[in-house]
DNA sequence: TTTCCCACTTGATGTAGATCAATTTATTTC
DNA sequence: GAAATAAATTGATCTACATCAAGTGGGAAA
């Protein structure tokens, strides 16, 4: 279960033994099985997640009861709530799993001693979080630009491992459009 | 003219004069006229840019000649495209000014230098990026889940110095929505 | 196997926002 | 300060997507 995580770690970056020590020393190891929360609205996030295995959603509820996905993340993506973490605030979005799921915790105290001891780590942190800022500026041009069906024809291009994997409302969800268009979207394209 | 970046970084974070001078030292001050492009579509960004003075705007042009603007930044806001800088790829996005403009450069030779002997420097930057990544999560949550009219109200209520400075149809073009539908909601808020 | 449930589809209709086109009101520019 | 240019408004119409409501199919529980 840990040994996803590692794998991960020395894809990326040249650790020493010690190092990979110290980290797997922190770590935290956590089971979900389908639809629980890793994080709840109102409550603080106070980790850094790092997915194992599974697939999970994170999301918010509007006033209508409403559920708008903002992110989906699988093995070997990082998740969780960094405006919650870093103000250390409620936090308005839902994290739960749409797959049984196994996740690497970090409590942001010792997530930040491993990057002030191995600045390796630090670095590909940062680097991670900046492809990110990218990936969420694309996403805003896509939002903003597209038109539902090119949205749709994007995300099953850039995210393919996905669509077989999340329930269609959810990509929909995702998207910013409804259940109803997103089949018709589909209906559509498959008749061409 | 450098002295607004100056006094941005004594209000963020504490320097030596050596450090002050080391990074004043590789820093290029450029001026901007109003509509003057600092990025256009197809060149490489190579730098770090910080906004002194007026108002810029990046967006990118569809394939029916569209702009879509997807960043507004003004005095004391860094500005630039990061995707094509860390690829080294050619931007699809430009940048111009909206007023005249006083931005100050680094390139990103000179930045990496500064953060790695200025640490406070370096966790400065990340934190903004981070900030960022949030920022830009809540705008996909916005405009994936509001009406035009919410959108805007949300927009004005953010970014209340901008409105004044930034015309309509930017605005318009920021939220996603078209000049025209922008005009009517303007004009449903003021009759209520 | 049957039943239930859930994800998805399909149809009929409604509506927010787009489009097209013509004015009016501001800003530049000379 | 007049002429030229650009920005914003307003009206009429159109359309992509939403909404509401039934129906279908397929997989888990029993």
């Amino acid at each position: 279960m840990y040994d996803t995580f590692q794998q991960y770690l020395d894809s990326k970056i040249a650790l020493t033994n010690d190092e990979k020590e110290l980290i797997r020393s922190v770590s935290i190891l956590k089971k979900l099985r389908k639809k629980q929360y890793l994080l709840q609205e109102g409550d603080v996030w106070k980790y850094h997640a790092f997915i194992t295995k599974g697939c999970m959603r994170t999301y918010a509820v509007d006033e209508k009861g409403i559920e708008h996905i903002i992110y989906f993340g699988i093995e070997n993506w990082w998740i969780g709530d960094r405006e919650s973490l870093l103000n250390q605030t409620p936090s308005r979005l839902n994290i739960d799993a749409i797959e049984d799921c196994e996740v690497v915790l970090f409590t942001d105290p010792n997530f930040e001693m491993i990057c002030s001891k191995i600045s390796v780590f630090r670095d590909m942190i940062h680097a991670i979080i900046s492809k990110s800022f990218n990936v969420n500026q694309n996403r805003i041009l896509s939002t903003i630009s597209k038109s539902a069906e090119e949205k749709y024809l994007d995300f099953i291009q850039k995210y393919a491992d996905f669509t077989t994997r999340i329930p269609q409302a959810m990509i929909a969800s995702y998207l910013g459009i409804k259940p109803e268009t997103l089949s018709r979207i589909r209906n559509g394209i498959a008749r061409k």
